[in-house]
RNA sequence: GCCGCAGGCCGCCUUAUCGCUGCGCUAACGCGCGGAGGAAAGUCCGGACACCAUAGGGCAGCAUAGCGGGUAACGCCCGUCAUUCCGUGAAAGCGGGAGAGGACAAGUGCAACAGAAAGGAUGUACAGGUAAUGCUGUAGUGAAAUCAGGUAAACUCUAUGCGGUGAAAUGCCAUGUAUACCGGCAACUAAGAACUGCCCGUUCAAUGCCGGGGGGUAGGCAGAUAGACCCCUGCAGUAAUGCAGGGGCCAGAUAAAUGAUAAGGGUCCCGCAAGGGAUACAGAAUCCGGCUUACAGGCCUGCUUUUUAU
Protein backbone atom coordinates (compact mmCIF):
# COMPACT_ATOMS: atom_id res chain seq x y z
CA UNK A 1 0.00 0.00 0.00
CA UNK A 2 1.27 3.16 -0.97
CA UNK A 3 2.05 5.69 1.40
CA UNK A 4 -0.79 7.76 0.99
CA UNK A 5 -3.32 5.38 1.64
CA UNK A 6 -2.25 4.81 4.95
CA UNK A 7 -3.12 8.67 5.62
CA UNK A 8 -6.41 9.32 4.51
CA UNK A 9 -10.06 8.10 5.17
CA UNK A 10 -11.82 6.11 2.47
CA UNK A 11 -14.83 6.29 4.05
CA UNK A 12 -18.57 6.97 2.85
CA UNK A 13 -20.63 7.30 6.09
CA UNK A 14 -24.13 7.79 6.31
CA UNK A 15 -23.46 11.45 7.26
CA UNK A 16 -22.19 12.40 3.91
CA UNK A 17 -24.82 10.40 1.88
CA UNK A 18 -27.12 12.56 -0.18
CA UNK A 19 -30.40 12.10 1.01
CA UNK A 20 -33.20 15.42 0.42
CA UNK A 21 -35.28 14.93 -2.21
CA UNK A 22 -35.54 18.77 -2.01
CA UNK A 23 -31.66 19.21 -1.89
CA UNK A 24 -31.35 16.69 -5.16
CA UNK A 25 -34.13 18.97 -6.85
CA UNK A 26 -32.30 22.71 -5.99
CA UNK A 27 -29.45 21.10 -7.69
CA UNK A 28 -30.62 19.97 -10.28
CA UNK A 29 -32.49 23.16 -11.06
CA UNK A 30 -29.61 25.74 -9.73
CA UNK A 31 -26.44 23.58 -9.81
CA UNK A 32 -23.53 23.51 -11.94
CA UNK A 33 -21.94 21.25 -13.88
CA UNK A 34 -18.39 19.68 -15.05
CA UNK A 35 -18.29 16.77 -17.53
CA UNK A 36 -15.63 14.20 -18.45
CA UNK A 37 -17.15 11.50 -20.19
CA UNK A 38 -18.72 9.38 -19.90
CA UNK A 39 -18.64 10.88 -16.37
CA UNK A 40 -20.84 14.34 -15.31
CA UNK A 41 -20.92 15.85 -11.66
CA UNK A 42 -23.42 18.04 -10.55
CA UNK A 43 -22.98 20.40 -7.72
CA UNK A 44 -24.78 22.96 -5.93
CA UNK A 45 -23.38 25.00 -2.94
CA UNK A 46 -24.82 24.71 0.83
CA UNK A 47 -25.01 26.74 3.19
CA UNK A 48 -23.13 26.01 6.32
CA UNK A 49 -24.50 23.96 8.88
CA UNK A 50 -23.37 21.25 11.96
CA UNK A 51 -23.67 18.63 9.53
CA UNK A 52 -20.50 17.29 7.28
CA UNK A 53 -19.44 19.78 4.92
CA UNK A 54 -20.40 17.42 2.11
CA UNK A 55 -23.24 15.15 0.95
CA UNK A 56 -22.61 12.94 -2.25
CA UNK A 57 -25.00 10.37 -4.61
CA UNK A 58 -24.78 8.54 -7.34
CA UNK A 59 -26.81 7.68 -10.26
CA UNK A 60 -27.21 5.38 -13.21
CA UNK A 61 -29.84 6.20 -15.48
CA UNK A 62 -32.39 3.30 -16.53
CA UNK A 63 -31.84 4.73 -19.92
CA UNK A 64 -28.47 3.21 -20.16
CA UNK A 65 -28.89 -0.12 -18.10
CA UNK A 66 -32.39 -1.50 -18.26
CA UNK A 67 -31.75 -4.02 -15.37
CA UNK A 68 -31.06 -3.02 -11.63
CA UNK A 69 -28.29 -5.62 -11.06
CA UNK A 70 -26.43 -3.07 -13.63
CA UNK A 71 -27.03 -0.07 -12.29
CA UNK A 72 -26.64 -1.36 -8.72
CA UNK A 73 -23.08 -2.30 -9.88
CA UNK A 74 -22.21 0.85 -11.29
CA UNK A 75 -23.81 2.59 -8.77
CA UNK A 76 -20.83 0.93 -6.05
CA UNK A 77 -17.78 1.28 -8.49
CA UNK A 78 -18.94 5.18 -8.09
CA UNK A 79 -19.36 4.98 -4.84
CA UNK A 80 -15.83 3.33 -4.88
CA UNK A 81 -13.97 5.76 -6.96
CA UNK A 82 -15.88 8.67 -4.53
CA UNK A 83 -14.34 7.15 -1.72
CA UNK A 84 -10.78 6.82 -2.88
CA UNK A 85 -10.59 9.90 -4.18
CA UNK A 86 -12.76 12.63 -1.98
CA UNK A 87 -10.06 14.15 -0.48
CA UNK A 88 -9.89 15.92 -4.13
CA UNK A 89 -12.97 17.55 -3.01
CA UNK A 90 -12.84 18.17 0.65
CA UNK A 91 -9.34 20.00 0.33
CA UNK A 92 -10.54 22.37 -2.10
CA UNK A 93 -14.33 23.39 -1.55
CA UNK A 94 -14.62 26.68 0.08
CA UNK A 95 -18.47 25.39 2.20
CA UNK A 96 -20.58 23.04 2.21
CA UNK A 97 -21.10 21.58 -1.13
CA UNK A 98 -23.79 18.77 -2.10
CA UNK A 99 -23.01 16.75 -5.50
CA UNK A 100 -24.54 14.26 -7.55
CA UNK A 101 -22.32 11.38 -9.79
CA UNK A 102 -23.41 10.39 -12.88
CA UNK A 103 -22.49 7.50 -15.07
CA UNK A 104 -24.07 7.91 -17.97
CA UNK A 105 -22.79 5.86 -20.95
CA UNK A 106 -23.86 2.18 -21.99
CA UNK A 107 -20.38 0.99 -21.93
CA UNK A 108 -19.43 -1.11 -19.09
CA UNK A 109 -16.21 0.31 -18.09
CA UNK A 110 -13.74 -1.32 -15.68
CA UNK A 111 -13.14 -0.05 -11.72
CA UNK A 112 -9.57 1.14 -13.23
CA UNK A 113 -11.34 3.05 -16.00
CA UNK A 114 -13.66 4.93 -13.68
CA UNK A 115 -10.99 5.70 -11.35
CA UNK A 116 -9.21 7.66 -13.78
CA UNK A 117 -11.74 9.27 -14.99
CA UNK A 118 -12.66 10.24 -11.83
CA UNK A 119 -9.84 12.03 -10.59
CA UNK A 120 -9.89 13.55 -14.02
CA UNK A 121 -13.33 14.82 -13.23
CA UNK A 122 -12.66 16.02 -9.70
CA UNK A 123 -9.22 18.14 -11.27
CA UNK A 124 -11.42 19.65 -13.78
CA UNK A 125 -14.34 20.75 -10.86
CA UNK A 126 -11.66 22.45 -8.97
CA UNK A 127 -10.23 24.46 -11.62
CA UNK A 128 -13.89 25.65 -12.42
CA UNK A 129 -14.12 26.33 -8.89
CA UNK A 130 -11.30 28.33 -8.54
CA UNK A 131 -12.01 30.53 -12.01
CA UNK A 132 -15.78 31.58 -10.57
C1' G B 1 -22.44 -47.73 -18.84
C1' C B 2 -24.65 -44.64 -22.80
C1' C B 3 -28.86 -42.03 -25.14
C1' G B 4 -33.87 -40.08 -24.64
C1' C B 5 -38.18 -38.61 -21.74
C1' A B 6 -40.58 -37.19 -17.04
C1' G B 7 -40.11 -35.28 -12.06
C1' G B 8 -37.25 -33.13 -8.04
C1' C B 9 -32.90 -30.56 -5.95
C1' C B 10 -28.40 -27.47 -5.79
C1' G B 11 -26.79 -23.27 -8.17
C1' C B 12 -19.31 -21.56 -6.44
C1' C B 13 -15.74 -21.61 -2.03
C1' U B 14 -11.50 -19.58 1.10
C1' U B 15 -8.14 -15.73 2.79
C1' A B 16 -6.34 -10.63 2.95
C1' U B 17 -6.99 -5.20 2.40
C1' C B 18 -10.36 -1.00 2.00
C1' G B 19 -15.69 -0.03 2.76
C1' C B 20 -21.50 -0.15 3.69
C1' U B 21 -25.72 -1.65 6.93
C1' G B 22 -28.81 -3.67 11.35
C1' C B 23 -28.42 -5.37 16.33
C1' G B 24 -25.64 -6.10 20.94
C1' C B 25 -21.65 -4.43 24.27
C1' U B 26 -18.60 0.06 25.57
C1' A B 27 -17.62 6.58 28.81
C1' A B 28 -15.19 6.55 24.14
C1' C B 29 -11.79 4.54 20.41
C1' G B 30 -13.71 0.33 18.89
C1' C B 31 -15.10 -5.01 19.23
C1' G B 32 -18.53 -9.15 18.31
C1' C B 33 -22.62 -11.37 15.60
C1' G B 34 -26.15 -11.11 11.38
C1' G B 35 -26.72 -9.11 6.18
C1' A B 36 -30.54 -11.00 -1.43
C1' G B 37 -33.37 -15.07 -4.62
C1' G B 38 -35.12 -19.67 -6.66
C1' A B 39 -36.92 -17.00 -9.30
C1' A B 40 -35.97 -11.21 -5.18
C1' A B 41 -38.39 -10.65 -12.09
C1' G B 42 -43.35 -10.26 -14.93
C1' U B 43 -47.24 -7.78 -11.64
C1' C B 44 -51.18 -12.40 -14.08
C1' C B 45 -54.59 -14.63 -9.99
C1' G B 46 -55.74 -15.47 -4.50
C1' G B 47 -55.37 -13.63 0.56
C1' A B 48 -53.61 -10.94 5.17
C1' C B 49 -53.50 -5.80 6.71
C1' A B 50 -55.25 -0.61 6.33
C1' C B 51 -58.53 3.34 4.87
C1' C B 52 -63.01 4.84 2.06
C1' A B 53 -67.95 3.26 0.63
C1' U B 54 -72.11 0.18 2.02
C1' A B 55 -80.65 -0.79 4.06
C1' G B 56 -82.30 -4.26 0.38
C1' G B 57 -82.76 -5.60 -4.79
C1' G B 58 -81.70 -5.28 -10.08
C1' C B 59 -78.72 -4.14 -14.63
C1' A B 60 -73.92 -3.93 -16.75
C1' G B 61 -68.87 -5.84 -16.45
C1' C B 62 -65.16 -9.57 -15.18
C1' A B 63 -63.98 -14.56 -13.75
C1' U B 64 -65.03 -19.80 -13.13
C1' A B 65 -67.52 -24.47 -15.24
C1' G B 66 -67.48 -33.39 -15.10
C1' C B 67 -67.13 -35.55 -10.07
C1' G B 68 -64.55 -35.75 -5.28
C1' G B 69 -60.87 -33.77 -2.04
C1' G B 70 -56.98 -30.00 -0.06
C1' U B 71 -56.47 -24.87 1.56
C1' A B 72 -56.98 -18.67 5.01
C1' A B 73 -58.23 -18.30 -0.17
C1' C B 74 -57.66 -19.05 -5.39
C1' G B 75 -58.48 -18.97 -11.84
C1' C B 76 -53.73 -22.93 -7.61
C1' C B 77 -52.70 -28.12 -6.01
C1' C B 78 -54.07 -33.57 -5.53
C1' G B 79 -57.09 -37.75 -6.96
C1' U B 80 -60.52 -39.74 -10.38
C1' C B 81 -64.04 -40.54 -14.63
C1' A B 82 -65.99 -39.52 -19.65
C1' U B 83 -63.37 -38.46 -24.05
C1' U B 84 -58.94 -38.72 -26.87
C1' C B 85 -53.68 -39.67 -28.77
C1' C B 86 -49.29 -43.06 -29.05
C1' G B 87 -47.11 -48.04 -28.49
C1' U B 88 -48.28 -53.29 -28.35
C1' G B 89 -51.89 -57.07 -29.58
C1' A B 90 -56.19 -61.00 -33.88
C1' A B 91 -59.13 -59.14 -29.96
C1' A B 92 -60.01 -58.42 -24.93
C1' G B 93 -56.53 -56.02 -22.54
C1' C B 94 -51.85 -53.86 -20.92
C1' G B 95 -48.19 -49.56 -20.70
C1' G B 96 -47.56 -44.24 -21.38
C1' G B 97 -49.41 -39.15 -22.56
C1' A B 98 -53.25 -35.27 -23.11
C1' G B 99 -57.72 -34.10 -20.51
C1' A B 100 -61.07 -25.23 -20.11
C1' G B 101 -65.39 -31.23 -20.03
C1' G B 102 -72.70 -26.97 -17.92
C1' A B 103 -76.55 -25.89 -21.91
C1' C B 104 -77.29 -25.99 -29.30
C1' A B 105 -85.37 -29.16 -26.25
C1' A B 106 -84.74 -20.22 -26.35
C1' G B 107 -82.72 -16.94 -30.25
C1' U B 108 -78.64 -15.45 -33.75
C1' G B 109 -74.37 -17.00 -36.51
C1' C B 110 -70.93 -20.55 -38.95
C1' A B 111 -69.79 -25.28 -41.85
C1' A B 112 -64.35 -27.43 -46.83
C1' C B 113 -65.32 -31.58 -50.36
C1' A B 114 -69.22 -34.51 -52.22
C1' G B 115 -74.37 -33.72 -53.13
C1' A B 116 -80.52 -31.70 -56.37
C1' A B 117 -80.66 -29.84 -51.53
C1' A B 118 -76.75 -28.36 -45.30
C1' G B 119 -81.47 -25.70 -42.21
C1' G B 120 -88.20 -21.02 -43.45
C1' A B 121 -84.60 -27.80 -46.98
C1' U B 122 -86.81 -31.98 -50.39
C1' G B 123 -85.10 -32.89 -56.85
C1' U B 124 -84.89 -37.53 -59.71
C1' A B 125 -86.02 -42.94 -60.18
C1' C B 126 -88.91 -46.92 -58.16
C1' A B 127 -92.76 -48.47 -54.76
C1' G B 128 -96.89 -47.34 -51.47
C1' G B 129 -100.78 -43.90 -50.07
C1' U B 130 -104.44 -39.48 -50.36
C1' A B 131 -109.95 -35.53 -51.86
C1' A B 132 -105.08 -33.02 -52.58
C1' U B 133 -99.80 -32.17 -51.26
C1' G B 134 -92.47 -35.04 -50.40
C1' C B 135 -97.69 -37.51 -47.37
C1' U B 136 -94.51 -42.33 -46.54
C1' G B 137 -90.45 -45.82 -47.74
C1' U B 138 -86.11 -47.27 -50.61
C1' A B 139 -81.98 -45.96 -53.92
C1' G B 140 -77.98 -42.08 -54.25
C1' U B 141 -73.85 -37.93 -51.67
C1' G B 142 -71.88 -37.18 -46.98
C1' A B 143 -69.54 -37.36 -40.42
C1' A B 144 -74.64 -35.65 -40.64
C1' A B 145 -80.36 -35.34 -45.10
C1' U B 146 -86.67 -33.27 -40.12
C1' C B 147 -82.72 -36.67 -36.88
C1' A B 148 -85.42 -32.31 -30.96
C1' G B 149 -78.65 -32.99 -36.86
C1' G B 150 -73.12 -30.58 -35.71
C1' U B 151 -70.62 -26.38 -33.46
C1' A B 152 -70.63 -22.38 -27.23
C1' A B 153 -61.31 -21.63 -26.02
C1' A B 154 -68.96 -18.51 -31.81
C1' C B 155 -72.30 -14.61 -29.87
C1' U B 156 -75.52 -16.25 -26.26
C1' C B 157 -78.11 -18.71 -22.05
C1' U B 158 -77.74 -21.00 -17.08
C1' A B 159 -75.39 -21.56 -12.26
C1' U B 160 -71.82 -19.66 -8.80
C1' G B 161 -68.43 -15.82 -7.13
C1' C B 162 -66.73 -10.68 -7.15
C1' G B 163 -67.71 -2.98 -3.54
C1' G B 164 -63.33 0.46 -4.34
C1' U B 165 -58.28 2.05 -3.46
C1' G B 166 -53.08 0.06 -2.37
C1' A B 167 -47.60 0.77 2.18
C1' A B 168 -46.71 6.97 -2.10
C1' A B 169 -52.39 2.82 2.30
C1' U B 170 -52.87 4.43 7.30
C1' G B 171 -51.65 6.37 12.39
C1' C B 172 -48.43 9.49 15.46
C1' C B 173 -44.50 13.32 16.83
C1' A B 174 -42.91 17.92 15.07
C1' U B 175 -37.64 22.37 14.50
C1' G B 176 -37.67 27.06 11.72
C1' U B 177 -40.75 30.73 9.12
C1' A B 178 -45.52 32.81 8.59
C1' U B 179 -50.15 32.53 11.23
C1' A B 180 -56.34 31.63 13.06
C1' C B 181 -57.38 32.21 18.16
C1' C B 182 -56.40 33.38 23.63
C1' G B 183 -53.78 35.99 27.70
C1' G B 184 -50.37 39.76 29.61
C1' C B 185 -47.55 44.19 29.14
C1' A B 186 -46.17 48.62 26.60
C1' A B 187 -47.25 52.76 23.72
C1' C B 188 -50.33 56.35 21.62
C1' U B 189 -53.05 59.45 18.29
C1' A B 190 -53.28 61.23 12.37
C1' A B 191 -57.47 58.24 10.81
C1' G B 192 -61.83 53.95 12.42
C1' A B 193 -66.38 51.77 15.48
C1' A B 194 -69.80 52.04 19.90
C1' C B 195 -71.91 55.02 24.09
C1' U B 196 -73.67 60.11 21.45
C1' G B 197 -75.61 65.11 17.26
C1' C B 198 -70.62 67.64 18.98
C1' C B 199 -66.29 67.78 22.62
C1' C B 200 -63.98 65.12 26.60
C1' G B 201 -63.83 60.39 28.56
C1' U B 202 -64.30 55.03 28.52
C1' U B 203 -64.32 50.52 25.82
C1' C B 204 -63.24 47.94 21.34
C1' A B 205 -60.27 47.65 17.12
C1' A B 206 -55.35 48.59 15.40
C1' U B 207 -49.53 48.61 16.46
C1' G B 208 -45.13 46.48 19.02
C1' C B 209 -43.07 42.90 22.43
C1' C B 210 -43.60 38.45 25.48
C1' G B 211 -46.15 33.90 26.60
C1' G B 212 -49.77 30.14 25.36
C1' G B 213 -51.82 27.61 21.21
C1' G B 214 -54.62 24.83 16.83
C1' G B 215 -53.72 23.29 12.02
C1' G B 216 -49.31 22.08 9.53
C1' U B 217 -44.10 22.28 5.79
C1' A B 218 -38.91 20.11 6.15
C1' G B 219 -37.74 15.97 8.84
C1' G B 220 -38.58 11.80 12.10
C1' C B 221 -41.24 7.44 14.33
C1' A B 222 -44.81 3.54 13.89
C1' G B 223 -46.81 0.44 9.88
C1' A B 224 -41.89 -2.97 9.03
C1' U B 225 -39.98 -7.85 9.62
C1' A B 226 -41.65 -14.18 14.58
C1' G B 227 -44.43 -15.78 10.31
C1' A B 228 -51.00 -19.47 6.98
C1' C B 229 -42.22 -19.30 9.20
C1' C B 230 -38.10 -23.06 8.75
C1' C B 231 -35.88 -28.04 10.03
C1' C B 232 -36.36 -33.12 12.03
C1' U B 233 -39.38 -37.30 13.70
C1' G B 234 -43.98 -39.94 14.18
C1' C B 235 -49.12 -40.79 12.88
C1' A B 236 -53.53 -40.36 9.28
C1' G B 237 -54.38 -40.16 3.93
C1' U B 238 -53.52 -43.24 -2.93
C1' A B 239 -52.07 -38.01 -2.92
C1' A B 240 -52.41 -32.69 -2.30
C1' U B 241 -52.38 -32.02 2.82
C1' G B 242 -53.53 -32.31 8.01
C1' C B 243 -52.41 -33.40 13.20
C1' A B 244 -48.88 -34.28 17.28
C1' G B 245 -43.94 -33.89 19.53
C1' G B 246 -38.99 -31.78 19.54
C1' G B 247 -35.56 -28.09 17.85
C1' G B 248 -34.44 -23.22 15.48
C1' C B 249 -34.52 -17.50 14.58
C1' C B 250 -33.43 -16.70 9.02
C1' A B 251 -31.98 -9.08 5.59
C1' G B 252 -34.71 -4.86 7.18
C1' A B 253 -32.44 -0.61 3.67
C1' U B 254 -35.38 4.12 2.57
C1' A B 255 -31.74 8.65 -3.68
C1' A B 256 -32.30 2.79 -0.82
C1' A B 257 -26.85 -1.40 2.78
C1' U B 258 -25.79 -6.66 1.59
C1' G B 259 -19.90 -4.44 -1.92
C1' A B 260 -14.96 -3.56 -4.48
C1' U B 261 -10.05 -5.25 -5.37
C1' A B 262 -6.15 -8.95 -5.13
C1' A B 263 -4.44 -13.94 -4.48
C1' G B 264 -5.56 -19.06 -4.21
C1' G B 265 -8.90 -23.20 -4.88
C1' G B 266 -13.42 -25.99 -6.85
C1' U B 267 -16.43 -27.45 -11.23
C1' C B 268 -16.99 -27.69 -16.58
C1' C B 269 -15.07 -27.04 -21.81
C1' C B 270 -10.80 -26.96 -25.49
C1' G B 271 -5.72 -28.98 -25.99
C1' C B 272 -1.00 -34.71 -26.60
C1' A B 273 1.11 -31.08 -23.31
C1' A B 274 2.54 -26.28 -21.51
C1' G B 275 -1.59 -23.62 -21.14
C1' G B 276 -6.17 -21.07 -22.48
C1' G B 277 -11.35 -20.22 -21.72
C1' A B 278 -16.15 -20.46 -19.13
C1' U B 279 -18.47 -19.97 -14.01
C1' A B 280 -25.62 -18.63 -15.65
C1' C B 281 -30.35 -16.00 -14.96
C1' A B 282 -30.56 -12.16 -12.03
C1' G B 283 -30.70 -7.55 -6.84
C1' A B 284 -35.27 -7.72 -1.37
C1' A B 285 -38.76 -2.51 -1.01
C1' U B 286 -45.59 -4.22 3.66
C1' C B 287 -45.99 -9.57 4.08
C1' C B 288 -47.70 -14.49 2.60
C1' G B 289 -49.92 -18.71 -1.13
C1' G B 290 -49.77 -19.78 -6.39
C1' C B 291 -49.04 -19.11 -11.78
C1' U B 292 -45.81 -17.54 -15.80
C1' U B 293 -41.12 -16.38 -17.77
C1' A B 294 -35.22 -16.44 -17.50
C1' C B 295 -31.11 -19.71 -16.12
C1' A B 296 -23.72 -21.59 -17.07
C1' G B 297 -22.90 -25.95 -14.81
C1' G B 298 -23.88 -30.08 -11.59
C1' C B 299 -26.60 -33.92 -8.64
C1' C B 300 -30.67 -37.44 -7.51
C1' U B 301 -35.05 -40.63 -8.64
C1' G B 302 -38.21 -43.34 -12.11
C1' C B 303 -39.25 -45.32 -16.99
C1' U B 304 -38.23 -46.78 -22.30
C1' U B 305 -34.64 -48.40 -26.09
C1' U B 306 -29.82 -50.34 -27.11
C1' U B 307 -24.85 -52.49 -25.95
C1' U B 308 -21.57 -55.41 -22.80
C1' A B 309 -20.85 -58.84 -18.74
C1' U B 310 -22.94 -62.46 -15.36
Amino acid sequence: MPQYMEQKKYTYPKEEKLKSRNTIDLMFSEGRSVSKYPLRLVYVPLPVTNESPIKVGVSVSKKHFKKAVDRNYFKRLLRETYRHNKHLLLENIPGNYAFMLMYQTKDRLSLEEINTKTIQLFEKFIIQLKQQ
